[in-house]
DNA sequence: GAGCACTGC
């Protein structure tokens, strides 16, 4: 008999010493064990529970989750697929994993549970306060998995995990065989990686009976997944916060970011005492609204007024700044912290003591144009859903209040209920290949809860294709197996697998490592010109690219020293996490068998390979100069502008580019300029001219295939 | 001559 079967005696039925320890009531374990409770872990080899255990669990036993604790068991028990959904402090994701793990110990069922999270911060910090809870070593039997680190251990029986790390699994473990019950928290925001998951496990629940699966999710959307997995049963557990009270405006307001600052002005002057969470949507608004905010506050006679503004580049040390306290009353006039931030309050980060939120309605979304197969960022109307989770974050920690400087009326009528999916608003290069890997072929088939519009999946597909990453019938290609093995976009992925070809992988390792983080280069309003000599010194001025080697290069040269980037105007942040993500693709690179190579720098061809290698990723993002003098992508014919922090001298008549960005402008960032020859070896087929629009770019390449005829004719 | 919603592998 294993352990695991034998420690089941202990649940719920103590021996008879422990029964007997119990008449003479001293010990905690033993009053526990008089009333029936288990007095030993059989999670850690039955040692008796720490005191500790017991304080926690009196904090378990009074979240709501708890009464469902039995029903909760019982409905695992009797299917295969559930739907539970929990409001804010239900305890869900706490308490249902370990529910989880105790039906299977119970049970008898090997196998580990998984429990998935949207965030890496969320995966670590819910794991540890678990493992306390379970009273098991951190690590051990409770662990979590994220990139970059693995913190389980071969005794983990529970695991949270970020869902890409679950997806990355399933493609070496396509049935997901070492675990027995996956638990999808936080599905209702629908991103990427919980979309695909989805699908994926109600494919894998059809093949494996024995696969136990719980979604979890935030109110709104309950329905709908529970009709998604084959009307499954669902449970609802209320949730513990204090009650918000919703203001409208009465009439729509023209500008909602005056009006804004007026409601908080407002609130400041004439509310009781209590933290403000004012919702904007980016850097330069909230902290323009910062400034204007501590302005107009020394002007009236009020409390003191403490601006904090947050967003997810802000550093971490400036980040901490919106748990300071608010500053004492003055004149009997209360002191209030108010936090101005983006989107990242709704979600990713929990601000105690917040009683009024300002909602202006608005928020930055991605949009995906598949036609000219570009992501952008435009300042959109959030849902309902949305609003509903902004106006909850005034009610943690007492009764609050929400504004919203919209009518009741657009709220009913104009806002829709849900965010639009991520799937429907992104390129799908990753996800189709990803997909591929797992084995599924039919795309257009496949059951996405909501299906992407097909000339999206159509591009994706394509794209892969001139990669040569999917055959002419859309099956993976060796080169595509490879692509699948990296965590990068498709193009990054093309492009370190042809380095070896080109002979810089060690070269392309880096730049590829550099794109793949947040910007490098810091240049502060007040020292712009200071930042860009400091960044003088790495331009390569025909390449970004190689602007970015050139800075990694420098990075390693100086010991990756906190200093050396302080004093250099760089990111060391993101430069660190570009070195691990180098160390990480160099892994997998060499577990490819791939060639570690670099041209010789004395060799005149030296930065002509980088080039080469970079195009074989990029070909399909080229920008060609008009005789206007203008850019126009090549094929889609895209008016667009070099973009102003390039470290391009001069105008090449040829560039490709990294990025398409549309704000004010349509730009292109990040680029290199190339010679029209190459984009021909980089892949003849997208460069054939049969299925060219008419442009300049096209008179130009056809004279080149002319000349390159005659030549090989001589 | 301008900007960086937020995540994740």
């Amino acid at each position: 008999m294993s352990d695991r079967k034998r420690a089941r005696i202990d649940i719920g039925t103590p021996g008879a010493e422990q029964t007997a320890a119990a008449a003479g009531g001293r010990s905690e374990a033993a009053q526990k064990a008089a009333i029936g409770e288990p007095t030993t872990n059989v999670f850690d080899g039955g040692k008796p529970f720490s005191d500790r255990y017991y304080e926690i669990l009196a904090t378990r036993k009074e979240l709501p989750v708890w009464q469902f604790r039995d029903q909760f068991k019982k409905m695992l028990r009797d299917n295969q697929i559930c739907v539970l959904v929990g409001e804010t402090g239900s305890g869900k994701t706490t308490q249902i994993p370990q529910y989880c793990a105790e039906v299977c110990h119970e049970d008898g069922i090997q196998g580990m549970v998984s429990c998935t999270q949207p965030r890496r911060v969320a995966a670590m910090s819910v794991a540890q306060r678990v493992a306390q809870e379970m009273d098991v070593k951190f690590g051990e039997q409770v662990g979590y998995t994220i990139r970059f680190e693995d913190f389980t251990s071969k005794n983990t029986l529970l695991k949270y995990m970020t869902d890409g790390m679950l997806l990355r699994e399933a493609m070496n473990d396509p049935l997901l065989e070492r675990y027995s019950v996956i638990i999808l928290d936080e599905a209702h925001e629908r991103t990427l990686s919980t979309d695909v998951l989805m699908g994926l496990i109600k494919e894998i629940a059809a093949s494996r009976a024995d696969l136990k699966i719980v979604v979890m999710s935030a109110t709104l959307d309950a329905e709908k997944f529970q009709s998604y997995f084959n009307d499954c049963p669902l449970l609802t557990v209320p949730g513990r916060t204090f009650p918000v009270e919703i203001f409208y405006t009465p009439e729509p307001q023209p500008d909602y970011f005056e009006a804004a600052l007026r409601t908080a002005m407002q609130i400041h002057r004439y509310e009781p005492e209590g933290d403000i969470l004012l919702f904007l949507t980016g850097e330069e608004e909230i902290e323009e609204a910062c400034r204007t905010l501590r302005n107009e506050a020394q002007n009236y006679d009020c409390g003191e007024l403490l601006c904090v503004p947050l967003y997810s580049t802000l550093p971490p040390n400036m980040q901490q700044r919106i748990f300071d306290p608010a500053p004492p009353a003055r004149n009997g006039k209360p002191g209030r912290k108010i936090v101005v931030s983006t989107n990242i309050a709704e979600t990713s980060i929990t601000i105690d003591g917040i009683v009024y939120v300002i909602d202006p309605g608005f928020a930055k979304q991605k949009v995906f144009n598949p036609r000219v197969r570009v992501e952008s960022l435009l300042v959109s109307p959030i849902s309902k859903a949305s609003a509903q989770q902004r106006a909850g974050r005034a009610g943690r920690t007492r009764p609050g209040k929400a504004f919203r400087l919209y009518t009741e009326k657009a709220f009913k009528k104009q806002l829709q209920d849900t965010t639009h999916p991520e799937m429907l608003r992104s390129n799908l290069g990753s996800v189709v290949l990803q997909l591929k890997k797992l084995g599924i072929d039919d795309l257009v088939n496949f059951d996405f809860m909501d299906p992407p519009v097909p000339e999206t999946l159509m591009r994706a597909l394509e794209m892969l294709n001139y990669l040569g990453a999917l055959d002419d019938d859309g099956n993976l290609t060796s080169v595509g197996e490879m692509m699948s093995e990296l965590p990068l976009d498709p193009e990054l992925a093309k492009m370190l697998i042809a380095s070896p070809e080109h002979k810089c992988s060690n070269e392309i390792l880096s730049i590829v490592a550099m794109l793949s983080v947040p910007n490098c280069f810091i240049r502060p309003n007040d020292q712009r010109n200071e930042a860009d000599s400091a960044k003088a010194q790495f331009v390569h001025e025909e390449s970004d690219h190689i602007t970015l080697l050139n800075v990694y290069h420098a990075f390693v040269a100086n010991n990756m020293d906190q200093k050396f980037c302080y004093n250099n105007y760089l990111n060391f942040r993101s430069l660190k996490s570009a070195d691990s993500v180098r160390q990480q693709l160099l892994r997998i690179f060499k577990r490819l068998g791939l060639e570690l190579n670099s041209t010789p720098f004395e060799d005149r061809r030296y930065y002509d390979n980088i080039k080469r290698a970079i195009l074989s990723g990029f070909f399909m993002q080229v920008a060609h100069k008009e005789r206007s003098g203008g850019y126009l992508t090549v094929k889609d014919n895209q008016i667009v502008s070099i973009h102003p922090s390039s470290s391009i001298n001069h105008r090449p008549q040829w560039t490709i580019y990294h990025e398409f960005v549309l704000t004010t402008k349509n730009w292109i960032r990040t680029v290199t300029a190339v010679k029209p020859e190459w984009l021909l070896d980089a892949s003849p087929d997208y460069f054939d001219l049969t299925n060219f629009p008419q442009c300049e770019a096209k008179i130009e390449i056809e004279r080149l295939i002319q000349r390159r005829a005659r030549h090989n004719k001589r």
